[in-house]
DNA sequence: GAGTCATGTTGCCGATGTCAACACGCTGGA
DNA sequence: TCCAGCGTGTTGACATCGGCAACATGACTC
């Protein structure tokens, strides 16, 4: 039989980020404690700290979960579509619509003042999502649905529109009342500056 | 002579406001401080409980600050344009240097968690810097330099563009290393994603 | 079987947000 | 003219937080 309560927890890096992204999510990041964290995992207040150099440490390592998210959540939303163009839309609404779901922890990953330097594995989750959404660009460029030119400045281009409606969503500034009328701006959007020959 | 030291401040409420948003653009708006704002204005701690409810009272008065500042950074943005297209181009671009800036400054205006409700005078000089852009694409549709149409929708447009530009740039996102090349990277999107008659 | 080292714990520190009680001094009515 | 009331600022206290140091536990190695 078990003891209850092992001296050691046995995966408790994993517990905490997991208790750490929910309670981001319940709280909000500002309000986000340290110690609350070590009171969910069930452990005592400095035993994070064996784990995550620091609070902000800890705050990276949910931000770079995030971003591996994301990544998915883009490649999943374009996995049904065959059409190279109506993958990069779908990946696109699949970035708002992960912001959406997830605010908090978007707002981690974007607007938490993380160091690159003392946090690299974070910034570098960040950058694969960006090569993502420049993948799918890249396609649609090679299938001809896009004009060939600066592949990276359409990239930033689809980035900025989809990162714009996800921000302004989230912070309520955007007059629509569901989601589903937020996604609808979204492809509105994406059509709009998406330079399509038309 | 006059006292060096007055007990009464005269307008402290003022000193405050100015002594937080200097603050924060030096230690941004996590590591801001209540305590370190009323040490910075020569008062005791518990001072500026007579003139803010709380922290996050004082810091809704920065974010209505900012959006006033804002919003006289577009009109000024564009004051020396007579066609209306350039005044909306030359509006949002100045939303976007005004992000570059003051970046603190402007994230705590979208960032920070401010309930409508508890400080609606926030919410209402937010509201106003919208309405702001929004009178400059109306000018653009009554001058037939876009086309008529859902006219909020093509503001909210507009507005995602610029936003998304000046997040991802406060951010450390857009691969540009000058304010100059974020703002020429501005232009293309706006000119981009206009649907100006082509 | 003993020692070593990663992993948790306890105790402590200074700083913060906020509440309560008190101090000052302007202003207006007797 | 005086004093009472009230707006404004101060002092003191408390719980909580992030983080350091010292100690405890127990798994793995030789």
């Amino acid at each position: 039989m078990r003891r209850a309560k092992p001296y050691h927890h046995g995966n408790l890096r994993e517990a905490l980020l997991k208790a750490a992204i929910r309670l981001i999510a319940e709280v909000g990041p500002t309000a986000f404690t340290l110690r609350e964290v070590a009171r969910r995992a069930g452990v005592s207040h400095n035993a994070p700290y064996r784990h995550f150099r620091d609070r902000d440490d800890l705050i990276a390592a949910v931000a770079a979960q995030g971003f591996r998210e994301l990544t998915r959540a883009m490649i999943e939303a374009a996995e049904p579509q065959s059409d190279a163009l109506d993958r990069l839309k779908r990946a696109g609404l699949g970035y708002v619509t992960f912001a959406l779901h997830r605010p908090e922890h978007f707002t981690v990953m974007f607007d938490a003042p993380i160091s690159k330097r003392k946090h690299p594995d974070s910034a570098a989750a960040g950058e694969q999502a960006f090569e993502t959404l420049l993948g799918f660009v890249k396609s649609c460029q090679d299938a001809g649905r896009l004009p060939s030119g600066d592949l990276r400045r359409m990239a930033l281009l689809a980035w900025t529109m989809v990162h714009g409606i996800a921000k302004l969503a989230i912070t309520g500034r955007l007059p629509f009342p569901s989601n589903a009328e937020v996604l609808k701006f979204g492809e509105f959007v994406i059509d709009q500056s998406l330079p399509v020959s038309r």
